[in-house]
Parts: structure tokens; C-alpha cells; sequence
DNA sequence: GTAAGAATGTCAAGTATTTTATATTTGAGG
DNA sequence: CCTCAAATATAAAATACTTGACATTCTTAC
């Protein structure tokens, strides 16, 4: 599952400079979770701006029939619990460790703080929600108007980018399909759409990609470029 | 249509005080548009922070058919074009005036100058952007979720937040079939099934709803309270 | 008041997707 | 190398949604 990790945006460490990193990392409680470890869950209301400093952490939500619907995936860099501090609002998704986990948690008045003092914190803060921003929009537009299949290809393509591996991605089908809030048949349909195609081949928790530049091509002949 | 404006979300010059705000207006680029006119298109490369002073903003796309999707409408007091200063993005979509629609337009520079000197203010553009992120992954989790009428029916509660009109909302069916992505004749089955349990009225370019509370009741019920 | 345009109501055929169920294939561990 | 659990493949019935067409109702302008 590592590949699905990161996918898309910019992680919020990457955009601060070494000393600033160093200050507010310094700056941040210390959070260990193992494997599958919850760390919070949907409706909690303590607010903190969270850092991953190792592992990753997977948002989703279980329906009241115990179907799952994953929003995001984040990797280390990343930080999580913005909309805690500036929004006020509860925790909406239910988070947990993918692998062991690390953080480091700042409390609201620190973060407030940092603000004040550091434009640059400001600037990267504002850079990695945009990002974030703007591929969520994209996400629910493209729900709406790509046939899944070709939402599937670009899922895959996007996935791709972020891969250990070149030339294929590690994902069940069933992980696909929670991803694009679909049903495992149908993403399984899809698939076997595009392997028809010649796109991609399909093996067992694994979707390989020989010729990933014919991908991006066939996507921006349906528009649907992968940024 | 007035009443779909500003849905949700919290606009950046509400969450300024006066001297910030008179500050922030002074520096900007002053810009005007009548009535259905078209600011800008997606693909536009130019940067710039707008903030709209009067009328409306549509953000939207036409598909290839000539069919409409509406990503959603800013009124006064919002701010727009946030991923062409600091993601470095395109504009996403087409946007045009509704209303005679007065803008201010912030350079990249301007915007930059006064995050460093002005923490409020970078305050309060994160506080708009994490609300507008925390809506739109709402959005398109319920878009998956809920079923049509559900989410409906929580279109219908939360443009009655924002309306004028407490007991009514002034849409038509087509644009609230635009704004969740359905067609005007599914859009029509869901309001006569929600009129059918009593809790709108359909009306000519208008939802009638006699009894908020027992909207917001019904949809707790179905898991979509509204924020 | 009436005509014209705008919006809604309704129907039918076709497509997409889900659900449920069962069969098959694959990889990992003993 | 054999077995078991996990993952994939496939099929059929049911539901959801779209498209296109046409009728009806409502509002506004004259």
C-alpha cells in the first residue's frame, strides 16, 4: 500500500527552509502510533496542527453498513488538522497509522505564535492548503464528469507519480475502489477496461504500467491530465 | 438566484478588522464586470488574489456538450484565485460575473508584502482557505455517500442558512441539479420525494420550506447534519 | 387578458452502477 | 508442495441516473 501514499499536493515541510523546520518541529509534542493505530477519530474536537514526521496516515470514513470511503492518504511531511486550529471545526474523518507513525503535534497557541513570527511558516501553510485546496475541487469535479474508467486511469497514472516503482503500483482493486467511492466490481470492470485498452496489466494487489507515457497520452485524449 | 450565493464557508473580509481591511482594498486593482460577464476562463495563466467588493462570483465549467457544472458561488467579502498566487496553478474554472460585480485585484507582489507584514492577515486567508478545503472535501465525500435526495435536501438546508428568505429558497430546479451534478429530471424526482415526505414545497423558481427545524431533524436522521 | 418564454412535470428507453453470490486464481506459511 | 486465506473474476438481478421528447403550468411583458 506505500504507493498510494502522498498522492498529489506538496508536503508542508518541504516548502520551509532548515532552520524553520528545525524551530517548529523543536516546537511540537512528540506522538508515536503503531501500525493501524487510531489516531483520532470523526467528531473528535481537540484541535492541534499535526506533523508527520515518519510513516503515513490514512483518512477515511466506515459507513454505518461498515462500507469504507477513503478521502486521503498523506505521507511524511505532510500535516494534518488545519481546519481544527483555523476552522474551529471537529475532527471530519476518522485517522489512522499506516506502518509505525510518528508526528509531532502543535498545540493552537503555538501555532499562532509561529504565524506571528514566521511569515515564511505563514507562506508554506497557505501553499500546502491551496494545493490541497485545489486538487480536492478537482477530485469531486472529475466525480462527476469522467466516466470511472477513465477516473480509474488517472487515479493509477497519479498514483504512479508517487511510486517506489516506475512501472507499476501496489493497490488491491478494493483499494482503488474506495478511493473513488466505487464498488470493487465495477472498479474491477474498469480495469479490466483499461487492460483491454492496453494501458495498464492487472496482477494480484498490483496494477502494472509498461509504458507510462502512452497512459498520459490516452488521458489527455480523455480529458484528463494528471497535474 | 441570489440565495445560492455564499453558501457555506466564512468570506476573507469578514474575518478582517477596519483598518486591515480599508488597508488590504486601497492596495488592490480596482476591476468591474456587468452582469453575466466573463472574468476569466480556466487555463488563464495570470496570477492575482481577487476580492469581490459587490455582486457575485459563478465558478463553473461547460463540458464538451455544452453541458453546465457549477464548482460553486462566492458573493461579497470572498476571495478568489488563491492557487494562481501560491500553488503556482492555472485558474481552474471559467468565472464570470453575477450582477454588476465590482473586484479587487492584489498582485502576486502585494499579496506577498502583506502576508510578511500583516500576520492577520495571513490569518485569515488560512481561516477562508481550510473552511472552503474542510467544505469541499465534504462535498465530494457526500457526493458518494449520500443518495441524491439526501443530498438534496442538504443543499436545500444550507442555501436556506444564507437566504434571505427564511422559509424559502430562490433556485430553480436546473441550478440545483447543476450545483450536485445531476440532471434536471433527477433533481425533479428528489424534490418531489422530499415534497412527498412533507418537508419542502415546490414552488416556480423557488423551495418552500415551512419548517426548518424538521428539515434539519430529517437530516440528522440521515446522517447530513448540516454545518 | 393574452401571448410568449421560462420553468416544471412526466414518460420511456438506454446506460451505469450496486448488490449478492459463487467460482477461480494467487501468494504465503507451514 | 500443499493448504488456506486473500484477492480477483464473473454473472444476474435490481436500482439509479441520463437523455430526449413532449405536455403542462407559471410569470412577465405587452
Amino acid at each position: 500500500m506505500a504507493d498510494l501514499i502522498d498522492f498529489g499536493g506538496w508536503p508542508l515541510l518541504s516548502l520551509l527552509d532548515a532552520p524553520l523546520k528545525e524551530k517548529i518541529l523543536s516546537a511540537g509534542r512528540r506522538l508515536a502510533f503503531a501500525d493501524g493505530a487510531l489516531i483520532h477519530s470523526r467528531g473528535d474536537a481537540s484541535p492541534g496542527l499535526s506533523l508527520i514526521i515518519e510513516g503515513a496516515v490514512r483518512f477515511g470514513l466506515i459507513g454505518e453498513a461498515g462500507d469504507y470511503i477513503e478521502m486521503s492518504l498523506l505521507g511524511a511531511g505532510h500535516c494534518f488538522g488545519e481546519a481544527t486550529l483555523f476552522a474551529g471545526l471537529p475532527r471530519a474523518y476518522d485517522a489512522s497509522a499506516i506502518g509505525e507513525t510518528h508526528l509531532r503535534e502543535l498545540s493552537p497557541q503555538i501555532v499562532a505564535r509561529l504565524i506571528d513570527d514566521e511569515p515564511d511558516f505563514a507562506h508554506a501553510l497557505l501553499r500546502a492548503t491551496t494545493r490541497r485546496l485545489y486538487d480536492a475541487l478537482e477530485f469531486s469535479h472529475d466525480l462527476r464528469r469522467l466516466p470511472s474508467y477513465v477516473h480509474a486511469a488517472k487515479l493509477i497514472a497519479s498514483m504512479l507519480k508517487s511510486a517506489g516503482d516506475p512501472n507499476s503500483v501496489a493497490a488491491r482493486q478494493s483499494d482503488l475502489a474506495d478511493t473513488l467511492g466505487l464498488s470493487r466490481v465495477q472498479m474491477g470492470a474498469c480495469l479490466k477496461r483499461l487492460e483491454g485498452e492496453g494501458l495498464i496489466r492487472l496482477g494480484y494487489g498490483r496494477i502494472h504500467v509498461d509504458d507510462a507515457a502512452r497512459l498520459s497520452v490516452w488521458l489527455a485524449a480523455h480529458d484528463a491530465t494528471v497535474a
